[in-house]
DNA sequence: ATTATCTATAGATCTATAGATAATGC
DNA sequence: ATTATCTATAGATCTATAGATAATGC
């Protein structure tokens, strides 16, 4: 987080992130805000000029926890690829299920007034640049070995992964209400299992 | 869509429809909406009560939409299974590159405010139940031939595909600014492409 | 002196309706 | 007679700031 050098100003981005993750821009209040953090409204508007500037002190923050997670998954790099790629997706998708409305926030707000990408842009070209660099190498090693299929590059991979981990905790609530049957094991787990399977099924070589 | 006894009510819903797809309910202007119907505002509260109304109207249409494209998916089934789920999959995933914001609408609004979820759960519950019922039969009937690996289900061959087909319009806009390189084939294109292959490896069966 | 905080309110929207008038159907 | 339309405005928010007062740092 920023740092707070006092924790009015702490109260109100917290109160803040709060409020814009769950109604988004448009719909979050700044006396909402105010009461939230246990401040007068003023104070609001005295440390954060504008909704508009508060509201980017906490895209931004979000951003960077999104883009500290991705590239937290490629650390080291001793095990094979395979196994490498399980465990990113597993930590990757866990963090979405505990962070469920972070993705959906991001996109909203990127669909809504599309000049916000620049700030994203920003933050993450360059890291997750680097992150996909560092993943071609390594996958054309294992196309090499022969351990995993040649007709994939990194970002098609990433992109797959980002889809099945992501989707499902957006169609979460109607999955819950429309489609879920009764005794059946979590959703959420289910579709970790899954999501693996299908990567799994695509990286490794078949024999037809 | 629905019967336009006179040509203004269906000018405001015209309006509506794409002002709430494009900023959502919480962003959407009421006043906005007449201007682009070119009627006066009183107009609008006097064919919908309140933006409310209005919005319930565009919304069970949207949700219409979809339900009535996934049910195309399933007319014939005379060809073998994985070709009918090629042609089923091509066509979801035209039809959302073609309308890539009414995801996301339909997402953000039940998010925002869950009550509406009602609203889906009634016009689509039975429609999408008989379809996963009758793709489960096709499916049962093509793993006893060994045509698809037995370790699938309907329902989670649906999401797999809803999350592969639904997440790149979504990402659209972030893809384009953080990540495209020049001179590549079209995003779109290049997905559509993995999807079907992500979708065959995981039915097809493997012989290790 | 500067920084933090509060009260009070300006000013801008936004939804919704009242009430008058015109158009239409029978 | 009923339905459609317009003008004008009420009433409710919501963001933002002015201006006074208290707290803090040097």
């Amino acid at each position: 987080m920023t740092k707070h050098r006092n924790n009015k100003e702490h109260a109100i981005l917290e109160a803040a992130r709060q409020e814009f993750l769950e109604k988004g821009y448009d719909g979050a209040r700044t006396t909402s805000i105010a009461r939230n953090a246990g401040v007068t409204h003023a104070m609001l508007h005295y440390y954060f000029k504008t909704k508009e500037d508060l509201f980017c002190s906490i895209f931004v923050d979000f951003i960077a926890q999104i883009g500290k997670n991705l590239t937290s998954l490629f650390e080291d790099s001793q095990k094979p690829f395979v196994e490498l790629i399980e465990n990113a997706m597993s930590m990757h998708f866990d963090f979405i299920s505990e962070n469920p409305k972070v993705p959906l926030f991001i996109i909203r707000e990127i669909w809504s007034r599309p000049e916000r990408i620049e700030m994203l842009r920003q933050s993450i070209s360059s890291t997750v640049g680097g992150l996909l660099a560092s993943a071609q190498q390594a996958m054309d090693v294992a196309k090499n070995n022969g351990e995993i299929n040649s007709d994939i590059d990194a970002i098609t991979l990433f992109i797959d992964i980002l889809a099945l981990n992501v989707f499902p905790s957006l169609f979460l609530p109607i999955y819950n209400t429309a489609l879920s049957q009764d005794g059946e094991k979590p959703f959420l787990e289910k579709r970790k299992q899954e999501n693996l399977k299908l990567i799994l099924n695509r990286l490794t070589p078949q024999s037809k």
